[in-house]
RNA sequence: GGCCCGGUAGUUCAGUCGGUUUAGAAUGCCAGCCUGUCACGCUGGAGGUCGUGGGUUCGAGCCCCAUCCGGGUCGCCA
């Protein structure tokens, strides 16, 4: 094997162009094809610019072709040569450097290649378990190579505009104490303290709090974060927040703030320009319309309530669930005649059902008749009031759900995505951005009884919903707002509580005394007796952003060593067993419970 | 934890009702030929624990049971 003695990169292969025409230069990288067509040899040579050809001629040097036979694919080389105009006949149009070549004069193999178990091509169609077990080979991908580029773009993005608009990067612990609100730690076992857990931060809430009330007034973090869940296309254990925090604001601040960051990162990245201000819905407008708190707004098939049109009529399950406090909801399939066989109705069916609906009520409205199984059940006056309410005609098949509010908008809200998919109506250059506001600042906690934060204990209520918190805690609204893109949750935030006597009453009304609040947030509660200004901020989740804006459908996709479904790592194997020496020092014993 | 989908050559896949000799194709790989290829071409060759373990059967890649691995999803994710 040869090394780089006196060898110095000139050039990276992607960036050769005629204007290098008749240059000496020295390019290193990997052999992505060979071609020995008898007395002359190509080979395309690849680095993360991209692939230059190299050529070796019989005639030229008969010693230098021999060697250049023995090239495969993915051998490391470097090569010096000079760089040639390619006669019009031999043009490749697909490669960005198809007009040069370079003629070899010295060539060294750096590192020889066992024959790959994947191809290093664009889009390879591998399957992921394989890619993922020789990552290092997946990523030479082109693809890949380019995600991760644009992942590193937007980080850079990130800081260079919170900089320029006053913020500081503090990094935050990664040791930290576990909080038992929320998402499940992972946790850490001290060596000096047995007996006792670090938890990995779920986010820097408290520290970037803190360093509101330390005075740092802007800080901004590329911040690690770990939760221990269950995973999903959008989701992994361990993920990256860009996470930011301002002081002396109110949710006006934050928005306009984030919104000039979209703006700056729509244009760099896609080249697109956003028009400022962002829309806005509020939480309950969300659910109403779209079933959910982070709608897809590329399309219609809004929900529609027909409670009214429904509630005193002979089908029980309506009238029934109306009376009982829930709601008759609808949507409108435009033309779905033509597409939904009965087949597919009783599959959507089973499908709403995955979600706690009951069933899939529907009417066909056809040219003459309407076919749906609970017309017999209605009057002609509740059909007519129906399909008037939904704007139906003849073609269109009206899908209803009775149930509790949230099961029906859980129902019809994942129904809508559903249909949406299976007619195609989203448009993959279309980016629908908008802030969803006034989220509940709570949610009743059936198992356990009791009201839970549905933000964090730290978000303030809306000043005009304060007076709620005693009797009608689950009516307040919370000065939350999430950014939702094409139907992801970008971020959210929020405008934190900063008096004492108010986040008092926060805890007590999620049921925490006086002292269990101390004893769990003890440290934070104390800090706010010092001085606390005014705050508010905000999280991105950088890897769902880096994914929506290369258009990939999996999170693994922009990250460079995921884990997979169960929060194993392919290629490394971790989790793994450690030896009892470890376990002793740590004074852990174990005791695996079957099941 | 529940439900659904998948696992056959290095890779991507086909494999009919359980039955035709030695489980196929493409690509990749190896060897030979070839001086303008760029999905090079031509000729030949090697390459298989049909995820694993049981079972049914005269006979299993195919059917049954269990299990492992990967994916999607519900629960979960302040």
């Amino acid at each position: 094997m040869e090394n780089l003695q006196g060898l110095k990169r000139t050039h990276m292969c992607g960036e050769l162009s005629l204007a290098d025409k008749g240059k000496t230069v020295t390019v290193m990288g990997w052999a992505q094809f060979y071609r020995n067509l008898g007395g002359v040899i190509f080979v395309y040579l690849r680095d993360r610019s991209g692939i230059v050809q190299l050529v070796f001629n019989a005639e030229n040097n008969k010693e230098l072709f021999e060697k250049a036979d023995t090239i495969r694919s993915e051998f490391v080389l470097a090569a010096v040569g000079e760089v040639l105009e390619r006669d019009a006949s031999n043009i490749n149009d697909k490669v960005s450097t198809g007009q040069i070549e370079i003629k070899v004069e010295e060539l060294r193999i750096l590192s020889k290649a066992e024959t790959p178990p994947i191809y290093i091509e664009e889009d390879s169609d591998v399957r992921e378990e394989v890619r993922l077990k020789y990552r290092y080979l997946d990523l030479r991908r082109p693809d890949m190579q380019r995600i991760m580029q644009t992942r590193h773009k937007i980080c850079k993005l990130a800081r260079d505009y919170f900089d320029e608009n006053g913020f500081l990067e503090i990094e935050t612990p990664i040791l930290t104490k576990s909080t038992p609100e929320g998402a499940r730690d992972y946790l850490v076992p001290s060596r000096v303290h047995p007996g006792k857990f670090y938890a990995l931060p779920q986010s820097p809430q408290q520290y970037k709090q803190l360093l509101m009330i330390s005075g740092m007034d802007r800080y901004f973090q590329i911040a690690k974060c770990f939760r221990d869940e269950d995973l999903r296309a959008d989701r992994q254990p361990e993920f990256t927040q860009i996470d930011l925090e301002m002081s002396f604001v109110n949710v006006d601040d934050v928005i306009e703030m984030n919104e000039g960051f979209m703006k700056k990162i729509f244009k760099e990245i896609l080249g697109k320009d956003i028009t400022l201000p962002l829309p806005r819905i509020t939480y309950k407008e969300a659910m109403e319309r779209f079933g959910s708190d982070k709608p897809d707004t590329r399309f219609g098939l809004e929900l529609v309530n027909i409670s009214d049109c429904v509630k005193d009529c002979g089908f029980k399950v309506f009238a029934d669930t109306i009376k009982n406090g829930g709601s008759v909801r609808a949507i409108n399939c435009k033309g779905g005649n033509e597409k939904l066989s009965r087949r597919d109705l009783d599959a959507l069916g089973e499908f709403v059902k995955t979600y706690r609906a009951k069933g899939l009520a529907w009417m066909n409205v056809c040219e003459n008749e309407l076919k749906s199984p609970i017309a017999k059940f209605l009057t002609q006056e509740e059909i007519d009031s129906i399909l008037n309410t939904m704007g139906a005609e003849v073609g269109d098949i009206i899908m209803i759900v009775a149930d509790r509010d949230q099961i029906v908008f859980d129902a019809l809200g994942a129904l809508r995505l559903e249909l949406a998919k299976r007619f195609e109506l989203t448009d993959k250059d279309t980016f629908d951005l908008l802030w969803v506001t006034e989220f509940p600042l709570l949610e009743y906690a059936e198992d356990e009884g009791r009201f839970v934060a549905k933000h964090h204990p730290f978000t303030s209520p809306m000043d005009e919903d304060i007076h709620l918190l005693d009797d009608h805690a689950e009516d307040v609204r919370a000065k939350a707002y999430d950014l939702v893109l094409n139907g992801t949750e970008l971020g959210g935030g929020s405008v934190r509580i900063f008096n004492t006597d108010l986040q008092q009453k926060m805890f007590e009304t999620i049921g925490f005394t006086k002292e269990e609040a101390w004893n769990r947030f003890g440290y934070f509660m104390d800090a706010f007796r010092y001085g606390t200004p005014p705050h508010g901020g905000m999280a991105y989740g950088l890897d769902r952003l880096v994914m929506l804006l290369t258009g990939r459908d999996s999170i693994r996709d922009v990250i460079a060593f995921p884990k997979v479904k169960d929060a194993s790592e392919i290629m490394t194997s971790a989790p793994g067993e450690v030896d009892n020496v470890q376990l002793k020092e740590l004074s852990i014993k174990m005791d695996i419970c079957e099941e």
